[in-house]
DNA sequence: ACAGTATAATTAATATATTAATAGTTAACG
DNA sequence: CGTTAACTATTAATATATTAATTATACTGT
């Protein structure tokens, strides 16, 4: 049997163990979770997104998000709107104190991103980067599954 | 600022949710979590582990710990001893039950894991590989935070 | 216009993660 | 020997993940 401790989906696990903790503690102090912090990162981007966009590019799934969501509307530091066209779709918008928030919040997170980085080799670096592209391409990211059962 | 969709962390997670899904649906066939897998892949292997040893291997968090231990010595699938030696100590055992289960659920997370492998150049696994676990001692996994900061 | 179907967001139920605090045990040391 | 510090598992509180079901809206063909 293949060896755990080595098997890539653990060494991506350990990975993202080995990263996060510094990023999270930078959150904390703004009082934030991560997933709070990626649909901020997210709208100071864009400004507005509807909160399938979102969930997309947050890899946050949607029920999760509801509740998010919750909790930043509560601070105000998001809006929910409703999209006219589609009465169905919500549309998240950042607010004024969300995007004040960046300010203080983003630079220290960049900073601690460098340090990351120059901790490992360029050739390195680029590699990985190489490989998990590849891996995400190995299978659309779920749909596909449901999507290949029906062919 | 640093691109998001490129970000080192968000491509990990990236990759695990592409790669994850098609080992969960093989886990909930036989109504496992993800987690519980872990912990019984690991006692397959060693038979009995300290339950802080079996926290370290799986990634699992301590107090996650003993909820699913919980659930799983509810099924029969492992059980608590005691440490003589050391009464703080958990010990933790593979059952009959648990053993047994691993002779229909191990071959089938062999064979996808084995296509998994087999989509990816063996160059780039082994430069994804290489990166990874330089990733991962960028620094030590949590405990050096605090060490360090006691130097 | 209508029946049926698909989508978007949400709720519900259960399992885990995260952080802080606690109880029981052991080690360290004056 | 007793006291303090360190360690192990656990509990507690809150946030998120996972899966299935539900609600409201939009689309499709007839």
């Amino acid at each position: 049997m293949e060896r755990f401790d080595t098997s890539l989906t653990m060494m991506l696990y350990r990975a993202l163990d080995a990263l996060m903790p510094r990023f999270r503690a930078i959150f904390r102090e703004f009082d934030l979770t991560e997933q709070q912090w990626r649909i901020l990162r997210v709208l100071w981007d864009g400004d507005e997104l509807s909160a399938i966009e979102l969930a997309d590019r947050t890899l946050i799934p949607a029920p999760s998000l509801v509740g998010i969501l919750n909790r930043l509307e509560r601070r105000q530091l998001v809006k929910r709107l409703r999209n006219k066209r589609d009465r169905r779709s919500v549309i998240v918008a950042i607010t004024r104190d969300g995007r004040k928030l960046k300010e203080s919040v983003a630079p220290r997170v960049e900073q601690v991103y460098q340090q990351m980085q120059a901790s490992i080799a360029p050739d390195v670096w680029d590699q990985l980067h190489t490989g998990l592209s590849c891996v995400c391409q190995i299978d659309a990211p779920d749909g596909a599954l449901d999507k290949a059962a029906n062919e």
